[in-house]
DNA sequence: CCGCAACATTGATAAGCATCAATGTTGTGC
DNA sequence: GCACAACATTGATGCTTATCAATGTTGCGG
């Protein structure tokens, strides 16, 4: 396995952080090449279209979470699809999958768009 | 021409309206289509750790300013390639070019990451 | 246990992208 | 005008990705 999407191991950049392991050396002026990709794959998630309507519909729901079949209509997607893209937010931090019975709830996880958008401002 | 690469009419996404042509219809709840895939254009140009690396340095330098040459070696890229990307932040809105002589000095678009990052939490 | 419904996963395919080598363009100095 | 330096562009190549059809998995109702 391990197919390597590269989409993984974006998890640490999103979450709380124990150690020194993330971000810059601290006295590094320019980002740093690990850094730097590190931090692309956030943006990787973000960069398609029916990515962001996917999260703006879940972010846009009265409960704030929506399962697989509310979504796939919107898009105009087979459900394989979706579920694909579901999975790269997911894995991007971006997104909170929560399975009850044989539905799959998504939401969005809280402060994680901020998060994200702090990754550009102090670039 | 017009070889459509997929990173071309961004700029009316970051750049000030004059009239109601962008963003959502007033009243949507979730993004549309079109939207969706004028704002996915500026993440495209974002996905990528390299060019996150040459914001970074564009950023960093003291001047404001970068020229090519001084960008290929700290990347370890050939020089078309820089270029290329390059390319691709300006048509992204995200950096400016200007050309003084032989040198192409390449500068910050003021606000344009700030600007960014609001597309994410206006989400 | 059986059939079905909701998702997830796999495999295949076509489109997109990052990179480089080679070449073109443009400005500078002689 | 000539040679050179700094970039840009083109063409080719290998890798990545978005999508779907088919299949696998899991939970619920009978």
């Amino acid at each position: 396995m391990l197919r390597h999407n590269g989409y993984m191991d974006l998890l640490p950049l999103l979450e709380p952080v124990t150690d020194e392991a993330c971000c810059a050396p601290a006295g590094a002026p320019a980002l740093g090449a690990e850094e730097a990709k590190r931090k692309a794959l956030v943006f990787k998630a973000l960069a398609d279209p029916n990515r962001l309507r996917l999260l703006s519909i879940v972010k846009a729901d009265a409960s704030g979470e929506s399962c697989v079949c509310d979504l796939t209509e919107p898009l105009n997607l087979g459900q394989p699809t979706v579920s694909h893209h579901l999975k790269i937010l997911v894995d991007a931090g971006l997104l909170h999958r929560e399975k009850r019975g044989t539905w799959a709830y998504y939401s969005l996880v809280p402060g994680a768009l901020e998060q994200t958008a702090g990754l550009l401002t102090s670039l």
